[in-house]
RNA sequence: UACUCGUGC
């Protein structure tokens, strides 16, 4: 018993992780009950060193042995998918939390939001966040500039400008990021104009425009050729 | 306590 638990450790240590997880099932087999706290190492390791199919496959089987399951957990495997634009894989997780008795938290549905807005899914951003609404789940800062994003990316710079007054509506501060998202959106669909439009409403609202902001200006700048103002802008931020 | 967001290189 101790040497099976000791063996799963020491697998761990040299990074031997699939022997360890063949120590976990063995350990199983044998009817022997293997702690959380070391289940949740091993999982741990997996997220952090392996891929997220392999985390979810080992996730289900402790899942299976009583282990707690717990938001975070599956909100960190979404996002792992999502990274690797599997979108699919991110939506069965995501699935996975209410067929676990869980309910998604307004991260996952930012983390598979933002997935889906980064693969040009655009309507289904939307379908997500009706679905939000449904369920009472307010959406933040994290799920405006996720949208704000894809529409950008759709070219729709003209929805996207209306989720930002949204914003303002229902009482939520458009932050540093939300703006650049746009700014960047204008500059890359050749419209810098509105990007200085957009920046000047950050000052005029008291924001502090960033290095990002600055960047994301000065770059879109120079690619159309508008040295002049970009020296002027680059000159502006020093001053700040 | 732990999970999700923006520019360039």
């Amino acid at each position: 018993n101790f040497v099976y638990h000791e063996l799963m450790n020491v697998y761990l240590e040299f990074g031997f992780v699939s022997d360890s997880i063949q120590c976990f099932r063995l350990i199983r087999k044998h009817g022997i009950a293997m702690p959380f706290r070391q289940c949740a190492r091993l999982f741990d390791h997996l997220l952090k060193n392996r891929t997220p199919e392999m985390a979810l496959g080992f996730y289900l089987e402790i899942l299976d042995h009583g282990y707690p399951p717990n938001v975070y957990d599956f909100n960190i495997m979404m996002h792992m998918f999502c990274k690797e634009g599997k979108i699919k894989d991110a939506r069965l997780v995501f699935e996975e939390i209410r067929k676990r008795g869980l309910k998604p938290s307004v991260v996952s549905f930012n983390t598979l939001i933002n997935g889906c807005c980064r693969v040009g899914e655009v309507e289904e951003c939307f379908r997500l966040k009706e679905e939000m609404d449904k369920e009472k789940i307010l959406p933040d800062a994290y799920t405006y500039n996720a949208l704000i994003k894809g529409l950008c990316k759709d070219g729709r710079l003209e929805d996207a400008d209306r989720l930002l007054d949204e914003m303002w509506e229902r009482g939520l501060v458009p932050n540093n990021i939300i703006y650049t998202s746009l700014i960047n959106g204008h500059c890359k669909h050749g419209r810098v104009e509105l990007g200085l439009e957009m920046y000047g409403q950050m000052l005029k609202k008291g924001l502090r425009p960033d290095l990002f902001t600055y960047n994301t200006l000065v770059y879109g700048l120079c690619k159309k050729g508008d040295i002049q103002q970009a020296n002027k802008l680059v000159e502006e931020m020093a001053c700040r």
